[in-house]
DNA sequence: CATTGTTTAGTGATTT
DNA sequence: AAATCACTAAACAATG
């Protein structure tokens, strides 16, 4: 499995007909090489800033870039520009504008990357929420719900560990670092992702998207494109061998009835769903900033060279020092847990910290939202570091 | 009250 | 087929 990708390589990669998708205005970044970058970016140089808005539901009605069929760093294809095929690498997906596709990223992944993003060893929740809207426009227009899912990994997954706060420190919660013997293997590559989520649609987006998600057989999405198109994608997915998108638990609730309670006082808890805040005010002010002219390159380079590391006790940015003491000290265990150690047994739980998540967060080098209300020094974004003014929309996740 | 954090439980997909 | 993983949903406690 997993081989699929490259099974299909030649014969798919050329499928210009996906273009006609016009589901997905995609910025297809511009730079044809070294795409290891691991979620899309903004478009670099140029002072093309990404509108804003772009990838938001307000262009999804603009054609496609005709961006380059990759014949890519990876020799993975790339079936629907903004649509990735379920563990492939979106080379041309820019998660970070675009609202449409949900970030092929574990949550636990998306908490290292924001917990790497700050510079930080301990970072608090709404940190990570912010970040992740921040760099995720999906999930500024998603279903809330995710919050809670951030939760509960942070709570049970091993690798992430609280770090209460002080008792004269201001603010709720806790922080949250990553076990710093987690770090150890991200950084020796000793783990590799199992699997990626299935590519997800925003639902909240569908609509506005014109993209019909009827309930399929098997987890296909239905595309509402032309007829013709929609002929093609159904080859396309036989040639896949059925899957090429993942679906949304489409019907969350409705039809995927869950369990037992149906409970749920209607007005109890949280206005459940249905309204997405879509493009609200806030975004604008808030994509804008992460703008920036940045060597994604070198930048990466960097990252593989050692030069950002997690805790391990290399160097780290310079701002992580002070509080990072907390953590650091970590050449604590080997890389190979010894066996039968309590090591041992956490480790398998270690699936997301790869060099995929490395990887990735060597974008993060980048902008680091401030924590508004946070007196504390908590998400403090390195300004020094920052590539392009970023202003720190503060309130930017409402929520 | 809202946020944060913990816990339990169910689903679907993938791996072994 | 069983085990495991990632996710989702939700109840509920603690706290500011």
């Amino acid at each position: 499995m997993s081989e699929d990708a490259q099974v299909l390589d030649d014969s798919l990669t050329s499928l210009q007909w996906l273009q006609e998708f016009s589901i997905l205005g995609t910025n297809v970044p511009h730079h044809t090489h070294h795409q290891h970058h691991l979620f899309g970016h903004q478009q670099l140089g140029s002072d093309a800033p990404a509108s804003p808005l772009a990838g938001d539901p307000a262009s999804i009605g603009m054609p496609l870039t005709p961006g380059k069929p990759t014949a890519a760093a990876y020799s993975r294809m790339q079936p629907l520009p903004g649509i990735v095929a379920h563990g492939h690498c979106p080379d041309d997906v820019d998660y970070k504008t675009n609202a449409h596709i949900k970030p092929p990223y574990s949550y636990a992944t998306l908490i290292c990357m924001a917990m790497q993003a700050s510079k930080k060893s301990k970072i608090t929740l709404s940190c990570i929420y912010k970040w992740i809207t921040d760099n995720f426009c999906y999930y500024r227009h998603a279903d809330p719900t995710w919050q809670n899912s951030i939760r509960h990994n942070l709570s049970l997954n091993k690798c992430f560990i609280k770090v209460p706060r002080q008792k004269d420190e201001p603010g709720k919660g806790g922080f949250w670092k990553i076990d710093p013997q987690y770090a150890e293997r991200l950084l020796s590559g000793a783990y590799k992702k199992r699997r990626m989520p299935p590519v997800q649609i925003n639902p909240a987006l569908r609509n506005r998207l014109g993209v019909n998600m009827q309930p399929q057989p098997r987890g296909q999405i239905g595309l509402c494109v032309n007829p013709e198109s929609q002929r093609l994608l159904r080859e396309f997915e036989e040639a896949t061998g059925g899957t090429m998108l993942g679906s949304w638990p489409v019907v969350r609730g409705r039809s995927g009835l869950k369990r037992k309670q149906g409970s749920r006082n209607g007005a109890a808890k949280a206005p459940r769903r249905s309204s997405s805040p879509l493009l609200s005010m806030d975004e604008q002010k808030e994509i804008g900033p992460l703008k920036g002219d940045f060597d994604w390159d070198a930048l990466l380079d960097s990252a593989l060279s050692g030069e950002l590391t997690l805790e391990g006790g290399e160097p780290l940015s310079p701002i992580m020092k002070e509080e990072d003491l907390t953590v650091r000290g970590t050449h604590i265990s080997p890389v190979e847990a010894p066996a039968g150690s309590a090591e041992a047994e956490r480790s398998n739980n270690m699936s997301d910290f790869d060099e995929e998540t490395f990887l990735a967060t060597a974008f993060l080098e980048n902008p680091w939202p401030e924590e508004e209300a946070d007196h504390g020094p908590p998400c403090r974004p390195p300004a020094a570091l920052l590539p392009a003014g970023r202003s720190c929309p503060a309130g930017s996740q409402g929520s």
